[in-house]
Parts: structure tokens; C-alpha cells; sequence
DNA sequence: CGCCGGTTTGAGTCACTTCAACGACAGTGG
DNA sequence: CCACTGTCGTTGAAGTGACTCAAACCGGCG
């Protein structure tokens, strides 16, 4: 069952009683946010072409966040019961959605990290790095750069700061020649330097266990 | 396999092959923290008793936090591979560790919405309100309060700020009636005023979810 | 008694926020 | 084709919440 949703769509709405079906990307981009009572927002992941979209839900009865899209996305959905049955049932299944979940609270970690001790410049340059190696990891990188899909008050929204201040870092990081951005386009003039301010490891990503299809991964059940 | 754990002691280091063993805490307190390149410390989780240990490794090659014990801890531990078995062929089990993990991710998901979002009372608010939450389903909280177990410094480190800072405003919170501290021991004099200043709502923690035995859960492998 | 980890307090500074306005650009409709 | 509108990015000026540095205090313990 293929669905087509517009930028901002809301997928899931927090407090929601959830029945009805997990989601993978085909194509675009979404995000996992919070609110606090008074309004303010926190981006708590973003997820990119392949990625699965509500596993974080998949055996909880009512949705702790909100998960929307970004941009135009495509997305092909799969009943709750069904993904149940088959996690139960196929052990490879089973180990590729745990892979998935436990990746996908790393990153939850790291950008708990990211926003509680790092300055701004520090947090920017790792969300920039972040995305670099998973859209590298997607093959949706080239040489001179990557789309980040993004505005700038989004950008502050995931890392816990003010678009206005966010505007000005970035602007520090262009005037000192490590990045250039051009519309949607980021491209690195110096990676390292980047990395450097970032205290970027891509570790925590655990890469080596990722594989775009669940299916075509190796046999790994077998345990340890 | 019981364990006894010295305060401090570290139980998983960040990027050590995993090979060994899951835990789960019988008594006494351990938290999950990660550092930056600088040394900067984040508390990104803490564990009271009943809870397992290091579930979010499970699937995982290389550690990607550090897991310590908090205060004097015992723990019971399991192996990897038994673990990884059970899950497979154990459809309560495996929903019971899905659940687990899963409301394990949606509290990283609430503190970094805490850190990025919100002041420093309403950050040490929410603190003490998941604490007293945690607490009290587990048994460990009375009328007149609980135990703490943490440090101004510690809990600088879980919600992002400094020490010093911390105390001036825990020093506030009680100068304005809401919470006596004395020693470890915390009461809430006016748990609405504080729930307020913390936008604290419990629907992160799925409480409705938790049993402190996962063998005793009723079968709701049954699918949605 | 003297040390030590933890708490408390003060004074000065700075990173980030707030508020406000303006510019660039794309889409829309007359 | 151009005026109208809305979104996003950019910039300035002023305010403030949290940090830093540093010292003193406190209770527990060997």
C-alpha cells in the first residue's frame, strides 16, 4: 500500500491510539517531533529513503511523539499485525527490525550528547556530519556535497537552538571557508575541520550492521 | 550469574566489542552516559531496579555509550547469546523485550526534548517528576518522597547543565515551597507546581505497558 | 583532627535569545 | 506582466539565563 503525503503532513500525531500501520520511506524525507506545554518544538530524529518510520511505535498502544513529513515523501506502509507476525515468525526479520530500533536510539543518544554539551557551532557541524554519513550511506551523496532538505528554524529545532542563532553559526562556518551552501545544497570545503569542531565519530551510526534491505541481509540470526 | 557493583564502576565502556552479557538490576542504581571529544559528560539514562541493563545493546557489535553503576548495584546477568534465544523463540518474551526497548527510546526522546527545549527549573522538574513516576511504579516511593540517588553534579549531567547551576535552582524550587531536599531524601511539597513548571505528562513512560516480570505479562503476542 | 566529596555562595562574563525589521525569492491571481 | 503574499534567510541592538572562576562551608570518615 503505497502513500503520498505533502511537506508537513502530520503520519502520527502524539497521544494517538495507534492501530493502524508502520511505514518505510520510498522517497523523501520525515521527522520525529515533540512539544513541549508551552509550544516549543524538538526534532528527534529525521528519517531518510529507506528507513522505517514508526517501528519506535510498533508495539506501544498510543504515540509518545509526532512524526511528520519534511518533504514530499513516498511511503509504502505495512499493517502493525502483519510486521508483528512476521518479527515473530522470521528470525531475520526479527534481528534486522531489532538492528534498526537499537541504531535508531543511538542516534537518540548521540543527539542527547550533541544538544546537552556542545555550543552551538559544535552541534550544527555534528547534525551537518550526521547527515553526511547517512545520506553516504544511502548513496545520496556526491562529491560536492548533499541536499540537506531543511530549513534554517528546523535546523534549530533539532539541536535545541534559535533559527537566529543558527543563521549566524552557519554564517561563521561559511566565513571560515569549511562549508558553502547554496539553496538546499551543503558542500564541505574541509571535512576534517568539520569533524574536528563536530567531535564527530560515526560509531554510534553502527554502519557495519546497516544494510538497505532487510531481506538481504546475511544470516545473522544465529546469535552470538 | 549475580553480580555486585561498586559505585562508579564502569559496567560497559563506549566501543568495546560486545560479547558478554545483559544485565538486569535487582538492586541499587546505574545510569548510561556518553562523552564528547572534549570530556563533556551526558547522562542519557538512569536505571532503578527491575530494569534491564543493556537491552540496547543486544543486536549491537560495538558498545556505543558507557553503562555505570550509579550506587552500590547488584545484577543479574544473562548471556548474549541465551538472551538472543529466548527472544527468538519466546513470543512473550521477545514482545516484552520490544516493549522495554521501545520505552526505553521514547525516554531518550523526552529528555532531549527536555534538554533542547526547556529552561533550567523546568529541566530539573521534569527530572524529579519521571523519577517520582519511575519510582513510585516501582515500588520504591512513599508518601513522604524518595531516595535520589544523585549528585548536583549527576544531575547537572542528565539535564545538560552545571553543577553550580543546579544547585541555585533547586535552591530556588525550595525557596518557593515547592520541594525540600534533605540529604538524598526529596519531598514534593506542591507536586501540581511542579508538574507544572515541568510540563511533566507520564504518557511517555507507557506505564499501561510495565510489569516489573516480564514472564508475567498476559500473551499479547496476539498482534494488535 | 584533618581530609574529602559534595554543597553553597558571590562576582563577573559570555553565548545565546528576543524583538524587530528588511531583503530575496517563488507562487498566485488579476 | 506585474502587484500581492508568504516563506525563508539575514542583520542589528539589547537583554538575560546560564557559565566560569574562586572561595567557603559542611558532614562523614579514617
Amino acid at each position: 500500500m503505497q502513500r503520498t503525503y505533502q511537506p508537513n503532513t502530520y503520519i502520527i500525531r502524539e497521544g494517538e491510539l495507534l492501530q493502524r500501520h508502520c511505514a518505510f520511506i520510498i522517497s523523501g524525507f520525515a521527522i520525529r517531533q515533540k512539544l513541549t506545554n508551552v509550544g516549543a518544538r524538538q526534532i528527534v530524529s529525521m528519517h531518510l529513503p529507506g528507513d522505517l518510520l514508526d517501528l519506535q511505535h510498533l508495539y506501544l498502544n498510543y504515540a509518545d511523539h509526532n512524526v511528520q513529513a519534511l518533504t514530499l515523501m513516498e511511503a509504502a506502509e505495512i499493517g502493525r499485525p502483519a510486521l508483528r507476525r512476521l518479527v515473530l515468525r522470521n528470525p531475520r526479520v526479527a534481528t534486522a527490525m531489532w538492528i534498526d530500533a537499537l541504531v535508531d536510539s543511538s542516534i537518540s543518544r548521540e543527539w542527547l550528547l550533541n544538544v546537552g554539551q556542545r555550543d552551538a557551532r559544535g552541534r550544527i557541524a555534528h547534525l551537518l556530519c550526521e547527515f553526511a554519513a547517512r545520506m553516504t550511506a544511502a548513496g545520496m551523496a556526491s562529491d560536492s556535497g548533499y541536499e540537506l532538505p531543511m530549513t534554517q528554524e528546523q535546523i534549530g529545532d533539532a539541536v535545541g537552538l534559535t533559527a537566529v542563532h543558527v543563521n549566524r553559526t552557519i554564517k561563521a562556518l561559511k566565513a571560515e571557508n569549511l562549508i558553502t551552501r547554496d539553496k538546499r545544497h551543503l558542500h564541505f570545503h574541509d571535512i576534517e575541520g568539520i569533524r574536528a569542531i563536530a567531535g564527530f565519530s560515526s560509531l554510534y551510526l553502527h554502519l557495519d550492521q546497516i544494510t538497505t534491505d532487510p531481506e538481504d541481509r546475511p544470516g545473522d540470526e544465529r546469535g552470538a
